[in-house]
DNA sequence: TGTACATCAGTGAACGCGCGTTCACTGATGTAC
DNA sequence: TGTACATCAGTGAACGCGCGTTCACTGATGTAC
């Protein structure tokens, strides 16, 4: 135990915990600042020694949602290695899964309403997530005969666009509609069929 | 004007264009139902003579965008006909152009938590908008070779999950992260090369 | 080791606020004769 | 056309609630000597 508090031992993480608990379990808008003190055995008040105030802690843990995210997506990456068509099918597998482990985290990144560039931290640790995906599809845009190639930039945010669709719409309960498919399958095929569009992968299996 | 109201003229549509108005401007979580009784120049006491309360307010919103959403889609669907291809694209490309007309209706359906099972209406509605771009993607199927068709309801769900990700990600101010490209050429060019790996357009052009 | 003092994490009470919802009411509109 | 009555949309006051935030405080922990 790295750094034992005064009382609690460590408020500061445990509140962290409580509000994702209570984002995963009531949405973004269920989430108040004294249950997740409730939760965590605490006055209201005693938030105040560790945050500004209710939006700061969820940006806090959509901080830690982001470094998970890039370390994730990073890990994901290098396992595919040297393959870049490999490391990159594996990013977008990565994004999903994060999406599924860490509901709390993602709810909190995408869905709170916390602008990334609410504070420095924020905004660079979101940052470096991006760019893993955009290294990975940067990588793979390589073997795209340069006249025809999209810029890897684009090519990235039609891959992050569906894999956020994916999560949105068929991997949350959300709408109700539960998912005709296993959401892993619906990316991963339209990955796949996407590949292929660009002339990664034959046209013919 | 149809149907003239006692006092009011139709205050049941005044809030809920007010509700619309109010979900626009703060996100789902602003939207509360004594503002909106307010801007229609009411008691929020009277809102319970139209509606059984909050959610119920929000989930006729929703009924309404899924009605309209519907009828654009069809629009779309049959200003491309008899183009299997040109009709698919049209849809794909409404899906956009909804999200952005009618930014209040499209964040009472997917944004406000509220289940699309929660009342038959709603229900028959999503289904019906859901229908018109399954059909399109029944109709385009049929010029791949059966045996290397995909479903078509994955071959939908994946473009509708595109089409989601792209506003979600680009075309709402959410994140804080402007695109990089125009939502429209960012969708527009993602399909393109998802129909190009299905072998419906062809791979060079 | 023991004592005096400084630090500061968490307390508990209080605040003002706006929320969604209820209720008996009132008064404008519509209808029957 | 005029009158008596029924309907019912909207009022206004009240409710209990939990919220985020503030403040002076207390008491456990850490530190100096």
């Amino acid at each position: 135990m790295p750094k034992r508090g005064y009382h609690h031992g460590n408020l500061r993480q445990a509140l962290i915990d409580a509000a994702l608990e209570l984002i995963t379990a009531k949405g973004p808008t269920g989430f108040t600042l004294s249950e997740a003190a409730k939760q965590a055995g605490v006055t209201p008040a005693a938030v105040y020694r560790h945050f500004e105030g209710r939006e700061d802690l969820i940006a806090e843990a959509a901080r830690q949602g982001y470094e998970i995210f890039g370390d994730l997506m990073n890990f994901a990456y290098e396992s595919g290695q040297p393959s870049a068509l490999a490391a990159f099918e594996a990013t977008g597998r990565a994004y999903l899964a994060f999406a599924r482990k860490y509901p709390g985290h993602y709810i909190a990144m995408f869905e709170s309403g916390i602008s990334v560039n609410r504070n420095p931290d924020l905004a660079a640790v979101a940052t470096r997530a991006r760019g893993v995906l955009e290294k990975a599809a940067a990588e793979l845009s390589e073997h795209i005969p340069p006249d025809k190639r999209p810029p890897a930039s684009m090519f990235s945010a039609h891959i992050w666009a569906l894999s956020h669709g994916v999560v949105e719409l068929f991997a949350r309960n959300s709408p109700g509609a539960q998912s005709p498919f296993p959401p892993e399958d619906l990316l991963e095929s339209g990955i796949g069929i996407y590949l292929r569009g660009l002339g990664l992968i034959a046209p013919d299996r």
